[in-house]
DNA sequence: AGTGGACATCGACACCAGTCAATCTACTCC
DNA sequence: GGAGTAGATTGACTGGTGTCGATGTCCACT
């Protein structure tokens, strides 16, 4: 398993070429981009985001009470903002600790159209 | 039913008070964001909004061919995204005729951190 | 009025995604 | 080493979603 960021980026840190109202998107354009939205379309994914970005870094224990949900469904939606590139997570002893990645954020703004 | 765009907008046309990483979301503006954001998270209607997008306005029968999807799917995946205010349709004569909404995908980028 | 075409709706199917209890793994501290 | 804790993983359940065939509805044109 690893961090399987994408596999299908175009560019370095672009979703796709040009911008969805630009141009028509290729498949694999959308198919890329359609799992990044996807990760974050889901309401408990996107207030788990702000949490992080809210103060720069967050252990994953100290989610759990402001998501009221369930430590198993923590660490599954740390899991799949990971592997969107979304967030990083670093372990510092027995704490996992989470940070926003920012440039991916902008690469889907910029997807949806600069 | 009518065009149900948004029940839980804070303001005119904003999806959220702020963007995700300046602070915290509601629970009311996660589950509004998350629903634009499952509206494009999704390969045929991110190409079927590009295609919109790149002819300015096009009609149903002409969405089908280069979706390689049949007529009630393109159906469907029209009024997902028109349900979440990304498209707009008229109806002239015989033939639905799709615009995108540059607005609402404007306010889509400004949720995700201006 | 009747025919044909464009689109919406319905029903059914398969697949995926969110959730949590239970369990496993790994680290810290005594 | 042993106990306790943070987090990941597994398994099961449930609800939602993409897809299409069949059918319904509305409009245009003869």
């Amino acid at each position: 398993m690893g961090g399987t960021k994408t596999d299908l980026q175009c560019c370095a840190d672009d979703l796709c070429v040009s911008s969805v109202i630009d141009a028509p998107l290729s498949e694999p354009e959308a198919n890329e981009l359609a799992r990044v939205l996807a990760a974050l379309a889901d309401p408990v994914r996107l207030r788990l985001l702000s949490l992080v970005a809210s103060r720069t870094e967050i252990c994953s224990c100290d989610l759990e009470a402001p998501l009221a949900k369930s430590q198993p469904t923590v660490s599954h939606h740390t899991r799949v903002l990971s592997e969107a590139g979304l967030l990083v997570g670093e372990k510092r002893g027995r704490w996992m600790w989470w940070s926003v990645e920012p440039d991916r954020l902008a690469a889907v703004r910029k997807a949806l159209g600069a």
